[in-house]
RNA sequence: GCGCCCGUAGCUCAACGGAUAGAGUUGUGGACUUCGAAUCCAAAGGUUACAGGUUCGAAUCCUGUCGGGCGCGCCA
């Protein structure tokens, strides 16, 4: 019976003998193992390993291409290497195929759902603030984004050895909120998600909608009357015009617009703020928020009705998506947390008061705390605090912020938000270096692109109703998951009572893998038309196959008496196809790619080695049977056990990966 | 105007500064009496937006140009 070394182990052990390799050569070098970074070669007929020789030939200053030949000319095979090849400057290893798949194999079904969890982020405490809804409205396809990137990220993290805790920054006082809040009052009859059938965060948004559409309808009176065009209002015709010189190829044109660019001036915002000025409406919301802010018990009532329906709602989203939180800050708990912080600051001199009484901080300042971060920007004072000694959303910022700290002794405090509040982290950061906290040089903006909808369709805006809701999202994916079972219901291997929790699981699969595969810079095109697929390079695909495995494996139990925990002695020798390699190769380096997802705080790297994983495994299990025809025979009880050995594996893998992605694995779909 | 991000196959996306730039999808042609066809195989598809530069080597780094997105609020 043999034993196998530990995949670290091993890997090690082939840098030693490398290591010795390259010193018996080259004595002058003072190469060690821990200097060698192993790589994949383009092609695994070349070797399972490769050495890049460019750093080495550099400290002897030589030609890589002629210290790799001169190493391969000296080596003497060892027990796990089998033949090293020089091919220009790279290093060629060709392990010991029978070793190096039992040391993987074993490996993982030793570790089980510990395969690749490391402590690289041991003695780290991190918080990650994800979600941070609005409770004036639904979910949209943008929040999705956001829920699965922090919830993956916080597996991953916690998987690396952290101290993970996952926070959530409800934002839930603010004229927006008001402005759903006085709709209902107005035209909402007392309803409620009970009476109206209307899930709680979807029956509030749409009074939202409602505020704004009855706003827009004043605006345009308010126009009429003032004889001034509809589309000078707000900062909107200002980017139209430009956009428009920046289209215009006719000279004369294009001087006349930029006239009327510079004659326009401010007046797009002067003109709203006129207009809100004197607006029924808008009055009414500011109204509504003053008397919110000092304890009006009906406003508060209003308020905690309204909110308990929205965040309930949320939660059921939060459920089926799989979310979760250790902690819910509310803004209505901490806006008021930053305003003593501001004063000291002011002491301290890092900020300013103006005559009005308003706190600032001045882009100079900025500038000097984060030379590097506003390098070439064209910095405006911020504002800190009102006048009147009302928040704005960076007070409470700095204020949560420090809580964070207080609360949980944090080392690292990261922020899963959209990139288009780059600006404002760096100046949050920024006002809590100058503050002297030093922990401020570890919160860490996590951002990632917007989700954007195909070209002539606009841009996602839950308030003109062009936002893809989560809630429907999800349902219209599960129907058509439904919809596939229901197609291919004759090899559908699922109980009638798990239908429908298999259903949500693969419309799940198929979302979250989609989502999280692409790079957190880049934005996310999303069809609504086409939603996401099942087939190709999707996450139902990878449940597919971890499915067939477990039922491969329990076949193998049932059916021929197959107890994987007792095959102790497996003959990894036999499997000496290229496509079983392939495979045990990309098995060995999933403790690698879930280090890197870790230390650059980005998932992604996960999801595309789960679909190139399984494209691997599908590939192999088509050319290489392991419980059918032949392989049932006698003789071929040795290569059978070997292969469910790597099978059960791959399923392995696939599940620990998965779960980090926050994707379930069902046993049958 | 200033700044940040992106530009890779028809489409959606990969590729620690490294070897012949890869997948899926679409369309074409094959493979189910046998481990689950949500699968596999084959051919097809590229001046990595463009122009320079840095070096042994650039899709990747630097400069410029052109496209697209975002930001520069007493909104959040």
């Amino acid at each position: 019976m043999s034993t196998y070394p530990e995949l670290g182990q091993y890997l090690l052990g082939l840098k030693e003998s490398l290591a010795a390799s390259v010193q018996q050569k080259f004595p002058d070098s003072g190469i060690t193992a821990g200097d060698i970074v192993l790589e994949k070669p383009p092609s695994l007929e070349l070797g399972e390993f490769a050495y890049p020789c460019f750093n080495l030939a550099k400290k002897l200053k030589k030609n890589p291409a002629l210290v790799a030949a001169a190493v391969a000319e000296n080596f003497v095979a060892t027990s796990s290497i089998r033949k090293l090849e020089a091919a220009g400057p790279y290093l060629n290893i060709q392990v010991e195929a029978g070793q190096f798949i039992g040391v993987v194999c074993e490996t993982i079904c030793k570790s089980k759902e510990n395969f690749g969890r490391s402590q690289d982020g041991k003695g780290r405490r991190v918080m990650v603030e994800y979600s941070s809804p609005n409770t004036n409205k639904p979910l949209h396809i943008g929040h999705v984004r956001n829920n699965l990137i922090g919830m993956a990220l916080a597996n991953v993290l916690e998987f690396c050895g952290y101290g993970v805790v996952k926070a959530n920054l409800v934002n839930d006082r603010g004229v927006h909120i008001c402005k759903s809040m006085l709709a209902y009052d107005k035209w909402g009859n007392d309803t409620t998600p009970q009476l109206s059938g209307v899930k709680g965060d979807h029956l509030v948004g749409q009074f939202y909608v409602q505020f704004e559409n009855a706003l827009k309808k004043e605006r345009e009176e308010y126009a009429a009357s003032k004889n001034i065009a509809l589309k000078k209002f707000g900062k909107d015709y200002e980017k139209s015009l430009r956009e428009e010189i920046k289209a215009c190829k006719d000279p004369t044109a294009k001087q006349k617009l930029q006239h009327e660019l510079r004659q326009l001036g401010d007046d797009g915002e002067k003109f709203e703020q006129e207009f809100l000025a004197q607006s029924q409406l808008y009055g009414e919301a500011m109204e509504m928020l003053r008397n919110w802010e000092q304890n009006d018990p009906k406003v508060r009532a209003l308020w905690q009705k309204m909110n308990g329906w929205v965040l309930d709602g949320f939660r059921t989203t939060y459920d089926t998506l799989g979310c979760k939180f250790d902690k819910f800050y509310y803004e209505s708990d901490t806006y008021t947390l930053g305003r003593d912080q501001v004063e000291e600051g002011v002491k301290k001199g890092v900020f300013y008061r103006q005559p009005d009484g308003s706190i600032w901080v001045s882009a100079d300042k900025l500038h000097e705390v984060s030379p590097r971060w506003f390098e070439g920007i064209q910095l405006k004072d911020k504002l800190l605090l009102r006048a009147d000694g009302t928040s704005v959303y960076m007070t409470q910022d700095i204020g949560t912020a420090i809580l964070k700290f207080k609360d949980f002794e944090l080392t690292d405090s990261l922020y899963v938000v959209a990139d288009e509040q780059i600006l404002h982290f760096k100046i949050l950061f920024s006002a809590l270096k100058l503050l002297g906290f030093p922990w401020a040089e570890h919160c860490h903006h996590i951002y990632y692109g917007m989700v954007t909808l195909p070209h002539g369709m606009g841009k996602i805006k839950s308030r003109e109703g062009t936002a893809v809701d989560a809630d429907d999202l999800i349902s219209e994916m599960v129907a058509r998951a439904k919809e596939k079972m229901q197609e291919m219901k004759e090899q559908l291997r699922v109980s009638a009572d798990k239908l429908d929790e298999t259903a949500l699981s693969i419309a799940l699969a198929a979302l979250k893998v989609f989502v999280l595969q692409v790079s957190m810079d880049k934005n996310i095109q999303f069809d609504p038309c086409q939603t996401i697929e099942f087939t190709g390079d999707t996450g139902p695909a990878i449940q597919y196959s971890h499915a067939r495995i477990c039922n491969m494996l329990r076949k193998a139990a049932d059916e021929h008496q197959i107890d994987m925990k007792k095959l102790s002695d497996v003959d990894y020798g036999l499997l000496n196809a290229p496509e079983e390699m392939a495979v045990t190769r990309q098995l060995c380096e999933f403790p690698d790619i879930v280090l890197t997802s870790g230390r650059s705080y980005d998932s992604s790297p996960i999801a595309n080695y789960l679909l190139s994983l399984t494209k691997n495994y599908a590939r192999m299990y088509a050319l290489h049977p392991v419980i059918k025809g032949d392989m049932l025979k006698a003789e071929n009880t040795a290569l059978r056990n070997a292969r469910l050995k790597l099978a059960q594996a791959v399923a392995d893998v696939i599940r620990i990966g998965m779960s980090l992605l926050g994707v379930n694995t069902p046993e049958n779909m």
